[in-house]
DNA sequence: CCAAGTGTTCGATGGGCATCATACAGTTCA
DNA sequence: TGAACTGTATGATGCCCATCGAACACTTGG
């Protein structure tokens, strides 16, 4: 039978920063990268819960994709939770928007350029 | 009399860039910094081309502060005029919140935490 | 005409961050 | 059980950027 990560598991859960806590500097630091930025808009553009780590097209390697994610978490951008062998991710609109109303709809909306 | 700025004046003007034609990845990266962000905070605070830019409480030198000031006219973010000796500011509101709209917005009321 | 004030430019410096390669820890499946 | 897969942790590296000091240009007022 599959293992349905009974008492918590064994792996180290992820650490999460409520968007409310985080300061508007952080926010923007966080979302001004171009790889951060393609991971966000990529993200939104997927079903919550369906997309894993390493499901995105970014040109980077793992050691630093995983480093990507951290900052997300950190700005209260992404929420994760682990499924398996894959984490895989959320975007927190809703909260988000809260915290930093038009943001995410500036960066899901502005054009698509990246430069 | 006082001398008029006529036919262009002897100084260099200083150059702008139009924020229609700005990436969202430069004006995230120009205002996710502390020391712009206050600037662009004390600047809204102000009326128009009524700031010099020695005039802004900011824990940096003069270099650095031209540095700055460079930095947010290539966002499209202030406006720059010479009179006489100094060199007053204007923060482009419509102009740059028409092409990122609520981010300025975003900036300034965002419960003053610069952290 | 000279001194004080304002701002830019230049070169150098330091720190932070993005990245990588490697090693490691869990998970899945044959 | 062992090989393949997914993601994290760590140390090293390189680069970008914020900062500074100093020199320079221009303006203003004595």
């Amino acid at each position: 039978m599959p293992k349905q990560a009974e008492h918590g598991g064994h792996r180290a859960a992820p650490v999460h920063t409520d968007p409310a806590q985080v300061s508007v500097l952080t926010a923007l630091s966080a979302v001004a990268d171009p790889v951060r930025l393609q991971l966000i808009r990529e993200l939104a553009g997927s079903a919550d819960w369906t997309r894993s780590c390493g499901s995105f097209d970014v040109p980077v390697g793992k050691a630093a994709l995983s480093h990507h994610f951290a900052v997300l978490r950190g700005a209260g951008l992404v929420e994760q939770r682990d499924e398996g062998a894959r984490r895989v991710n959320r975007l927190r609109r809703e909260e988000f928007d809260a915290r930093f109303p038009g943001l995410l709809d500036l960066l899901l909306r502005a054009d698509g350029d990246t430069g």
